[in-house]
RNA sequence: GGAGCCAUCGCCAAGUUGGUAAGGCCGUAGAUUGCAAAUCUGCUAUUCACCAGUUCGAGUCUGGUUGGCUCCUCCA
């Protein structure tokens, strides 16, 4: 498969470092608020690329992290009185939920910074040693770039020590402008450090990347893992900084591959919490199902940028609408085996850096060819098994068109209201049958008030919320 | 100020190595239906922001122009 590396710029050929085995490392949220649609669509990306290199039969190993130490959850330490543990473990746990809802397996290795200060207290002593990073008089410790002739490599940024535009505050004591934190000494009694032979204090946010990788993964003798995975703003600095001091420390890259997704824009611009046009995925849920958000979410690829409207998500529940009406159409019954010619397209197609759009018109056109024969050919009942496993594999492929379909046109509707829909769906047949259409008409118009569609087939009568 | 990305039908959006524009929504004509809905079929970009160049041939390559976004500060 292929898949697109941001550091070279374009599509090649994936080959993994040890064969068969695929470790891939995303970098995760910093636990201080509610995930927004952006950290939705990040996981989202990488989810999508693990579940394909599986189904492409490889082993993955998927590591994301969560930033539990930093100055914003240290603000929110101030600002709420509690302590740091009760606000990192809220916001981990709601963002755990939150994943899970749109569809999102469990990373194989969820590191916290906390529980890895072993790790980045080692990495940060082994480049002190190497005299590649320096202690300076407050305690705090900076990386020396000038120590490593490939930084820049990651972002392709000229390695120059002019950046006199730079809006950074220069430390007088840096070596060169361009040296970031490793580790930030406390400044007050108040302060979350800890002890470390160099200084009390806490790790900077790139070390945590570096270290936790070190700790977590083995890789072979030139890379530490295969595949690091972030958004895009985190190539520069964040993703060259790991990069470079892991490259320090270890000796080798620190990955193989890098990739990076595209943002969540809202109106032309990146949601972000500055701008304050963040769209909180808790928000979001209660609006919409988790599944329509997902499929909405992954409608474009990975790559490009998202500007999300509901508009867009209403029409996109329509396109996965037609898919799930075909499952109605062919449930129950028992899935036999899945067509090869369709699983080797939607393979192929999402083995080239996840073209998802080639894979939802694969996917179109299944649903028409079937429903087509199905007008044909009603009681073909070896399609309709087929048909159920193709949808099947859609499922573990893509993360959608797993629900029973009967509850998926159902979603939000309570037991009172389903009582009163079936009594009147009865009530309506009754007039039907009598030719009495203007009740007939007039029941009809009652539920579509309330948001009911419902349709004569075949099979009888049948309904959906809108 | 420096660096990069993007610009395809009314809307969303594909389009590796240049070879003659996927799919969805909307619209529209029809089949089906008591009428609808659902489903199916047909139609809907000689054209890819603009200008120039390379080529037998460019949405795809090169240069320029315009417009939008992003990074250089925490950020998915």
């Amino acid at each position: 498969m292929y898949i697109y590396d941001s550091v070279q710029k374009k599509k090649v050929p994936f080959e993994p470092i040890i064969s068969n085995n695929v470790s891939i490392y995303v970098c995760g949220p910093t636990v201080y608020d509610d995930a927004h649609l952006g950290h939705a669509r990040s996981s989202l990306a990488f989810d999508l690329l693990s579940r394909t290199l599986k189904a492409h039969g490889y082993a993955v190993t998927m590591g994301k992290n969560f930033t539990d130490i930093d100055d914003k959850i240290i603000k929110k330490v101030e600002e709420t009185g509690k302590n740091m543990e009760e606000i990192t473990s809220f916001y981990i746990t709601r963002y755990l939920e939150e994943m899970a809802a749109l569809g999102i397996a469990r990373a194989d290795i969820e590191p916290k910074a906390t529980e890895s200060l072993g790790a980045i207290e080692a990495m940060i002593q082994t480049l002190i040693d190497k005299d590649d990073a320096y202690v300076i008089s407050t305690g705090d410790v900076y990386f020396d770039t000038s120590k490593d002739s490939k930084y820049g490599n990651i972002s392709h940024r000229v390695a120059d020590d002019e950046d006199t535009q730079s809006r950074v505050a220069h430390t007088s004591e840096k070596r060169n402008p361009k040296d970031f934190a490793l580790w930030k000494a406390c400044k007050g009694e108040e302060d979350i450090c800890f002890d470390t032979a160099f200084s009390k204090g806490r790790p900077g946010w790139h070390i945590e990347c570096s270290a936790m990788i070190e700790k977590h993964f083995t890789g072979n003798e030139e890379y530490s893992i295969d595949i690091h995975g972030g958004g895009a703003d985190l190539l520069f600095p964040h993703h060259e900084n790991e990069a470079a001091q892991s490259r320090c420390a270890t000796g080798h890259e620190l990955s193989k591959y890098w990739m990076h997704n595209g943002f969540v824009q809202i109106d032309g611009e990146k949601m972000s919490k500055s701008l304050g046009n963040s769209f909180f995925l808790k928000d979001a849920l209660k609006l919409y199902d988790g599944e329509v958000l997902r499929y909405y979410l992954n409608s474009v690829h990975y790559r490009n940028d998202f500007n999300f409207s509901e508009e867009e998500l209403q029409l996109n529940k329509k396109r996965l609408d037609k898919l799930y009406r075909l499952k109605k159409r062919i449930s129950p019954g028992k899935a036999s085996s899945i067509n090869k010619n369709f699983k080797k397209s939607l393979l192929d197609t999402m083995g080239d850096d996840l073209n998802i759009s080639i894979a939802l018109s694969l996917i179109d056109e299944l649903i028409a060819n079937t429903n087509d024969a199905l007008d044909a050919n009603p009681k073909d009942k070896a399609l309709k098994k087929e048909t159920l496993a193709n949808i099947e594999f859609i499922d573990m492929l893509l993360g959608f068109g797993g629900k029973e379909p009967f509850s998926y046109f159902q979603i939000g509707v309570d037991d009172a209201l389903k009582e009163k829909i079936e009594t009147l769906i009865a009530e309506r047949v009754e007039a039907k049958k009598s030719k009495d259409f203007v009740r007939s008409d007039a029941i009809r118009d009652e539920l579509k008030a309330q948001g009911i569609n419902i349709m004569d087939t075949a099979e009888g009568t049948l309904w959906e919320k809108a």
